[in-house]
DNA sequence: CTGAAAGCGCTTACAG
DNA sequence: CTGAAAGCGCTTACAG
C-alpha cells in the first residue's frame, strides 16, 4: 500500500530534479539524461502516479481529437443518428478535457465516399477513430494506414476480427439468436416449421450471421417447445427478384413453415415478399430498427426486431479511446451488449 | 450573441472591482453592497456566466455530498443493485468535481429501518437525495422535512406525486401496458381471454399500476388481434391463500383464460400459483427481474418480464442532482425511461 | 540536459 | 464592505 496521491511536485522532490523534469520524462519530450529519466519513471511508478486531469485540462491549450466514421443518418432512416448521439454525448462529458470529437459521414452504399472520408480523416490525423466496418475490404484498407500511423480504432457495429483493433462495442450474434429463438418459439405453434434466412455478401459479416444462425439452433437443441423443422437458407444477393424466386421455391415447398429468422437487418425484404404473397401471418423476427424494418414493424408483418443498443455503443467507444489515449488505460478488447428486444409498443420510446 | 467564456476577471473588470467581490456575490457569501451586488449579478447574467467547473474543483477543498436511499440489494436477490450500480457509476465520474455519493440502506418490507435511516440522512445534511419511496407514508414525511430543510429529492422506481420532488425518473406506467398487451396478443390464440391482475395495497402505487392498465387495455382498443375477453381483477392482499382463493373463483369459472398480465412485480407469487394448478401453458407477462421472477421466466412460467432500466434510473438520478445543485440548470421534472423487453434469454445478460 | 517562473480560472484566508 | 495574494497540480516557454 502507498500512500494516496503523488504529485509531480513529490516526483520531484523524491528524484532530486525539478517538476519541468519530471514533466518532460513523462511526456517523453527527451532531452533528460538517461539516468535521471529511469529515476523518475522508477519512483512514478512505485508510487502509482497518475495525472490530475482536472488540472492537466485546465492548463493545457492542446486538444486531443477523435473521429468517427458512420454513414450519414438520413431523413429517411434515422439509424445511424442513434449511435451518432451517443458519441456526442460522450464527446460532450470528454469536452472539459479538452477532447473533441470530429464526425465524418459517408453516403450510405458508397465505397467511394467512404474511402474519400478515410482520407480526410488520415489528413486530420486524429488521436483515435471511432467507426463501423461497412465495407470490410476498404475498411482493412484504412486499418492498415491507421496501424502505420499508430492511431488506435474502436469498431462498433460489427468488427473486422483480423484487424488490429483497439476495442469493439457491439452485441454477441450468438447471443442474439438465441433471444431471436426464443421469440419465434413464444409465438409459433409446436409443430411449426421454421425459416433462418441469412441474406449477406459480405464475407466479414458472415461470421456475425452465423453466430447468430448458431446461437438460434442452439437455443432449440437446449429447449424449446417448437418441434417442427429448422430450414436453413443462403440468399447471397439481395435483389428483390432473386429473393422471391429462392422463397418461392422454398416457402411453397413448405407450406408448414410459421416462423422466420433473418440473421442481418434486411428484414424488410422478407416482409415485403410476405406481403405480396399474403403470408403475413407467418411469424418474422430479425434485427436493427432501420426505418424500413419499422415501418413492416408498425404494419404488423415483423413481429420483433432485435436492437444492440446503438447509443451505447456509439458512446462507450469514445469512452474507450478516452481511457485509453489519456488515462493509458488497459482496454478490454471486445464488450459485448446486451441486445433488446423491440415490439410495435416499444418502438415508440426507443433510443437506447 | 455575446463572446464565449466570460471569466470572473472579466465580470470584475467590467464591475470595476475585485475578483474576490465578484466571487462573493456569485456564491452569497454575502458582505457585499446592494448596488455592486446588483451590478454583479447583472454583468453575470447579460453575459451568460458559467463557471468553469474544472478549475472551481481544482481549487475547492469543499466537498458536495448526495445520499441515495434504496433497499438493501441481498445475496438472493440483486434486484436493487441495478439501480445502486448506476448512482455508483454517476458517483464516480462525479468524483472529478469533489461530489461523493453516500448510499444509505434500509431492510425491506422494514418501515422502521426505513425510517431510522432517513434519520442518519437528515443529520447527514446532503446537498441532494436519490431515493425510491417505497414505504409512501413515511416517504411523505422524509419528503415534509426534506422540504423544511430545502433539499432537493429525485425519485426512481416510483413517485410521490403529491411531494415537492425535484425529479422523478422511471418508466411511464401507460408505456408498459401496451407493451405487455403487445407481447401477449402475439402469443395467445385469438379468442383467447385475458386475466389482468392489479396486486396492491401500497395506495400510492395503485397510480402506477392503473396506469398500466389503461395501457394494456388500451392498445386491445387500438389494435391487437386478440378478441377475447379482458378481466380485470384486484387482489388487495399478496397472501398465497388470499391469492388462490380469488384465483380459484376467477379461472375455475373461465376455462379460456389463455394470458394473464400482472401490472406489477409479484409475477412469481401467480407463477406459483400456476404450476401448482398445472397451468403453466398460460402465458405470464409482468413487471421487473427480482430474483423470484427470474426462478419463473427461467423455468418458463413467465413468459416475458418488462423491465424498467434500474441501472439508468440511478446514474440518471445522480446526475439531475449535480446539474441542479451545482449547474444550476433547469430539470425536467418527470423523465420517462423506455421499458424494455426481458424473455428467458436476455435475462443472462441482463443489467441494463 | 535542467531549473525557475508564469499561468490556467477559481477559492480562500488575511488584511484593511 | 473590499482588495491583494497565495494556492490547487499541471504545462509551457524561457533562460541557462
Amino acid at each position: 500500500m502507498t500512500k494516496a496521491k503523488i504529485r509531480i511536485k513529490d516526483i520531484a522532490e523524491q528524484a532530486g530534479v525539478s517538476v519541468g523534469t519530471v514533466d518532460r520524462v513523462l511526456h517523453n519530450r527527451g532531452e533528460v539524461a538517461e539516468e535521471t529519466k529511469n529515476k523518475i519513471l522508477e519512483i512514478a511508478k512505485v508510487n502509482n502516479y497518475q495525472p490530475n486531469l482536472i488540472a492537466r485540462a485546465l492548463t493545457s491549450k492542446k486538444q486531443c481529437v477523435f473521429a468517427s466514421l458512420l454513414p450519414s443518418p438520413t431523413e429517411e432512416d434515422i439509424f445511424w443518428k442513434r449511435p451518432l448521439n451517443g458519441i456526442t454525448e460522450a464527446a460532450l462529458e470528454l469536452e472539459q478535457f479538452q477532447v473533441k470529437v470530429k464526425n465524418f459521414f459517408f453516403e450510405h452504399y458508397n465505397e467511394q465516399d467512404f474511402i474519400k472520408q478515410t482520407e480526410a480523416i488520415l489528413e486530420l490525423n486524429p488521436s483515435g477513430i471511432v467507426f463501423s466496418p461497412i465495407f470490410s475490404k476498404e475498411s482493412l484498407d484504412f486499418t492498415e494506414k491507421l496501424d502505420k500511423k499508430g492511431i488506435p480504432y474502436v469498431f462498433i457495429e460489427s468488427k473486422l476480427s483480423k484487424s488490429n483493433y483497439l476495442a469493439y462495442v457491439g452485441s454477441d450474434g450468438f447471443h442474439g439468436g438465441r433471444v431471436a429463438a426464443n421469440l419465434i418459439d413464444f409465438g409459433i405453434p409446436e409443430n411449426g416449421d421454421i425459416l433462418i434466412i441469412n441474406l449477406a455478401k459480405n464475407l466479414e459479416n458472415v461470421h456475425h450471421l452465423n453466430q447468430r444462425t448458431q446461437g438460434f439452433l442452439s437455443y432449440f437443441m437446449d429447449k424449446g417447445k417448437n418441434q417442427g423443422l429448422k430450414i436453413s437458407i443462403e440468399i447471397p444477393k439481395s435483389d428483390t427478384e432473386i429473393i422471391k424466386e429462392k422463397l418461392d421455391s422454398v416457402i411453397k415447398k413448405n407450406k408448414n413453415i410459421k416462423g422466420i429468422f433473418i440473421t442481418g437487418s434486411k428484414v424488410y425484404k422478407i416482409a415485403r415478399y410476405l406481403i405480396s404473397n399474403e403470408l403475413s401471418d407467418i411469424i418474422l423476427v430479425g434485427f436493427d430498427p432501420i426505418e424500413q424494418n419499422i415501418k413492416y414493424l408498425n404494419h404488423g408483418t415483423i413481429n420483433f426486431l432485435i436492437g444492440q443498443h446503438p447509443h451505447q455503443q456509439g458512446f462507450k467507444a469514445v469512452k474507450k479511446l478516452f481511457e485509453y489515449v489519456l488515462l493509458n488505460h488497459a482496454i478490454p478488447k471486445d464488450e459485448y451488449l446486451p441486445v433488446d428486444i423491440i415490439n410495435q409498443e416499444c418502438i415508440k420510446l426507443y433510443e437506447a
